[in-house]
DNA sequence: TGTATATATATCGTAACACACAGTACCGTG
DNA sequence: CACGGTACTGTGTGTTACGATATATATACA
């Protein structure tokens, strides 16, 4: 497995809780998010991974969307914002990252 | 998808990690890293995830293998410890990590 | 006989992310 | 008008790490 692939697998999860922690700072729609994640490569991914994974988290309740007009000659943006559900998930998961972290730096050995 | 469900995610890719850590520090055998990952339930896995993926990074030469006789009374043991490629690999994946966590420090806004 | 330590293997399933592709609509330039 | 560029939304299919469950082997000790 090379580095690259690497990345792959650590996107699992953390993309998710990438995109979470993005939504509930301020709604955004998908172009959005897909943009801003290409500032980071350690999680930038492409519409077919990110479409899909919004999707899921529609379905799931975790967030919710409305559509929004944009400036003029621009095509309406699809608009997802956090909802109770979502903010309590986001905060299971944000524990459970803290917990990661702490077993990792202790691994480390420091 | 349960929080159980994203831990389970979480754990692609960190789960190597974790371990290559755990065997630069110093060699470990299987059960050992088995015991030690239950410590922290974050990344807590059993021998059906945990062998296979020594196995793996064996195939891949980031770990080596040796057996060592044990106290009297237990069965030789398995000890894994780093390859040069390992440390490379390690070192990488340290730097994508720190990305990663510089990635997610931005997105929360602080 | 049963428990604990220790190292494995086999089969099957799940689900997140990747690659390739598809479609709409507007704009400015040649 | 055709063309490239930008903004925006998606679909279909494949790969693969990790998980659940079960089984196999061997030694020591109560």
């Amino acid at each position: 497995m090379s580095i690259e692939d690497w990345k792959t697998q650590i996107k699992r999860g953390t993309l998710e809780f990438c995109i979470l922690l993005m939504i509930r700072r301020q709604p955004s729609y998908g172009y959005e998010i897909i943009s801003t994640l290409e500032q980071y490569p350690a999680i930038a991914a492409r519409e077919n991974t990110i479409y899909p994974l919004l999707r899921r988290l529609l379905k799931e309740g975790l967030i919710s969307s409305f559509w929004q007009e944009s400036a003029e000659g621009l095509p309406p943006r699809k608009y997802y914002a956090m909802t109770e559900k979502g903010l309590d998930t986001l905060d299971a998961m944000s524990a459970e990252w803290t917990n990661l972290l702490n077993a990792i730096h202790t691994l480390k050995g420091e």
